[in-house]
DNA sequence: CTCGTAGTCGAAATCGTTTTCGATTGAGGG
DNA sequence: CCCTCAATCGAAAACGATTTCGACTACGAG
């Protein structure tokens, strides 16, 4: 039950297998007619040529490869599919790999995309990331590259991101103007861009409303998981009660502390206001409904698609690529934590 | 900036592209003192033989397909952890598709797969799949295949499930030992097996209890997502304020169904107990905490790629294949809807 | 009648491996 | 000294497509 080859529909059609392979990609010296012999053959009989074989002189897989830094994960999931349904419209496949967050392993997957030979890679950095060499190394082959999300500074290549710093001082803002004035924050890891993004747009909230920063009232997620909410706010609740309100870096530590008020009766948003970050689909179902800031990552996978494919295109012509960044519009989604 | 091929190894070693091939593959015709050579040098230059080229002699192109019915969806996200740790194991890759759970699209993407030729599929088939010629075609062609979660009893494959049906049992059990009598199902959309073992499951509890099965007390979720839970919870305490317990077909209606009585605080589980199916990271943290059956995603993930693995190495030997079936257990996790 | 020219088609090289089957060498036995 | 037999290595044929270049036909112009 061997697949079919050029040579078996030009044996059953009495032609050459060059004629064949031309007649399939429309070369102007084939006549129409027998374009249409070999296309009606090819059709009912189910052929397409095989895909490592046309690799092998095109140098082209058609098939990309994804990093994200999480499978598990509301937000990567969407930008996955948002990646998968543009690369479907083209052709493309996807293969995904995770790095887990780890930077080791984020090398290593790297390395694995760039053996595979594929056509591009997206990439998600992860937050124990310090350093860029190996997106240079994809760089220097001259392969596309497209961080989104969670990009780098360090590296000169095109991203799809949001303003993070914005988004978190529209979220703070909002907080104050509905008479908060002791906001603690819930911040992600500090190397990663995004984290220390929102953290800049909360001490910016702070700064234009003269409220005091604190650095005190600034807790580290290493993990960005609900367990460390909820420990956070067990904490915040004990040893600083004049804190009003909490503005996490993301929705599950935001849930985590929503969790907990919950256990001690505490009344959300009237003695202590919770702000989250992605909106997640669970950030619309806790109880009091979680507000947060939408973060489009169906969206931002497309784009990351798009913006790949048209650096392929550059590529192909051996034109020189200019990087660009994509900024994705996030949306402040008040319910009823604030 | 080339990739490096096995002639360029050979004339900077001053060997023939064969020797090369042989150390790097331990061939017992190649000296140990050569062996030695070419490693080390191929392990400077960072060298590693060319995938597609390799797949045309080896018809291996260590890539496998995956097909989910969703992919923003915590339990297939989990399965598709366990399926990559496997497979990243065994230096396979896989290329994640999505049916969405479309029958049409599932057959395109089966399709593509094959026009791939990926070493295996594994797949989870959409609830609108009413019929299985495509997954005969893949059997037809030899390769391997794993059904995981939703799997069908009309073809003959290998598959990694739990038992849903037992399952179920013991989730309506604990809600009749707790004291409910009047307990209500959202079931899943009439297709697929796991949906229809759950209200045997169902049934059959009520049965062995003696409680009376009303059909009226079972209600269909299409597309099994927590509006349609809202939209029931309401409904139910309108038209049937008997019932005491919802036993849910997975946990996003179960916790749609929260967020209503919630709302109109109805005390749970006192008035209307509510159990979940799955186990979703989201199902601990809503209010009160939902209990569920715990559906080991990341470990069915695993165990499909062990089986595809398994049939792989019998294929690659000819010898005939014989399909398994394995049952992951599950267990009750009690939280505070009970 | 010859020649140029479209219009069609094919032979063959190529992509980078893998693997079969010889070829070569040297040692050791008779 | 010849022969056998390991021990090493290479030439070359696949794998299945793409693409360059050349060949062939027929036809009209000169």
């Amino acid at each position: 039950m061997r697949n079919l080859t050029l040579k078996d529909i030009a044996t059953a059609l009495n032609l050459s297998i060059t004629t064949v392979s031309k007649a399939l990609k429309d070369y102007p010296d084939v006549s129409a007619k027998t374009k249409a012999r070999v296309k009606a053959y090819t059709k009912e009989v189910n052929f397409t040529p095989n895909a490592y074989a046309a690799y092998l002189r095109t140098q082209e897989s058609k098939i990309i490869g994804v990093i994200i830094p999480r499978l598990n994960h509301y937000f990567f999931s969407n930008v996955l599919k948002g990646i998968m349904k543009a690369a479907e419209v083209e052709g493309y496949m996807v293969i995904v790999l995770s790095s887990e967050e780890s930077y080791e392993l984020e090398k290593k997957q790297v390395d694995r995309l760039l053996k595979q030979n594929v056509d591009g890679i997206l990439l998600s950095i992860a937050d124990s990331t310090h350093d860029t060499s190996h997106i240079d190394n994809i760089l220097a082959q001259n392969i596309p590259l497209v961080l989104f999300d969670k990009y780098s500074k360090l590296s000169q290549c095109s991203s799809v991101i949001i303003n993070d710093q914005n988004a978190a001082f529209t979220a703070v803002e909002h907080l104050i103007k509905s008479g908060k004035k002791n906001i603690a924050h819930l911040r992600g890891p500090l190397l990663p861009q995004n984290s220390i993004d929102r953290f800049l747009g909360y001490r910016k909230a702070l700064e234009k409303y003269e409220l005091p920063y604190k650095k005190e009232w600034v807790f580290t997620c290493q993990d960005i998981n609900s367990d460390e909410g909820y420990a956070y706010a067990k904490y915040i609740l004990e040893k600083y009660p004049a804190i009003d309100a909490i503005f996490a870096v993301a929705d599950m530590p935001a849930i985590g502390a929503i969790k907990y008020f919950n256990e001690q009766n505490i009344a959300i948003p009237e003695q202590i206001a919770v702000m989250g970050f992605s909106n997640w689909k669970i950030s619309g179902l806790v109880t009091p409904a979680l507000s947060t800031v939408n973060q489009p990552g169906e969206t931002m996978g497309r784009k990351a698609f798009e913006l790949f494919f048209q650096e392929l295109q550059l590529i192909k012509k051996g034109k020189k690529i200019e990087h660009q960044i994509i900024e994705i519009d996030t949306t402040l989604i008040v319910r009823d934590s604030t």
